[in-house]
DNA sequence: CGGCACACCTTGATAATCGAGGTATCGCCG
DNA sequence: CGGCGATACCTCGATTATCAAGGTGTGCCG
């Protein structure tokens, strides 16, 4: 069962940022987290998800700082910063808006 | 209070699948039942809107007829095929997987 | 010691969107 | 009658995000 590629556009952001609200995390996990709790629904590909967090590094609403795994790999973690947890809360609403006016057209019975 | 634009992305095709699954319509008018059903969640640029058009007709899940309009204006009827409504059961299916996903983890409480 | 999962990164191609421009017609109002 | 706004079509260039595919290196386990 394929994921839905490419749906994925201007969504990976938001996703990036909502799995730092709860604690920090390095790249790669955010990633697996994101998989996981999606139920698989949802699939970030590394090539995606590097850039996304660049540009988000960029805006100031995340920041990394490289530290040592549970499993003592070199890993770059990142946090959400005070901009970026308002940010998340715009882009949450946002989303929200948007999903509910696909679903009213989608689900929409009699033309 | 703007329109989530960007958002879009990938998801028009499905939108204006959609709209002609009910009724034959005209370009222009498409984009204003999408509007108009969304509750202005949703906005359709033109030029957003006219490629998706030709995208759909290529690739067979809609057809395009000259016509006149109500008000007696040259326009362009789009219908869909047959093979235009099995696709779009198909991508209703998906949107509704990758919204789900997205949901599970925007909505997620807890780390 | 070899291989696999972890963990990072980069590049080029592809593709969809947007904004802004353009044309033409119809109906309405002054 | 003149003009303007809404209707209705189309096109172009710039931007941007995604993906696939490549690459590096390390820790762990058999």
């Amino acid at each position: 069962m394929p994921a839905d590629t490419e749906l994925l556009h201007g969504t990976l952001d938001t996703l990036v940022l909502k799995t730092l609200a709860w604690a920090p995390r390095h790249g790669y996990s955010i990633a697996r987290w994101i998989e996981s709790v999606s139920g698989q629904a949802l699939q970030v590909e590394e090539g995606s998800l590097y850039p996304a967090l660049y540009r988000l590094e960029r805006k100031g609403w995340i920041v990394a700082e490289w530290g040592l795994s549970d499993t003592k790999r070199r890993v770059k973690i990142y946090s959400l910063t005070p901009e970026g947890r308002d940010r998340l809360a715009v882009e949450v609403q946002q989303w929200q808006h948007f999903a509910n006016g696909v679903a009213r057209v989608l689900l929409h019975a009699e033309g």
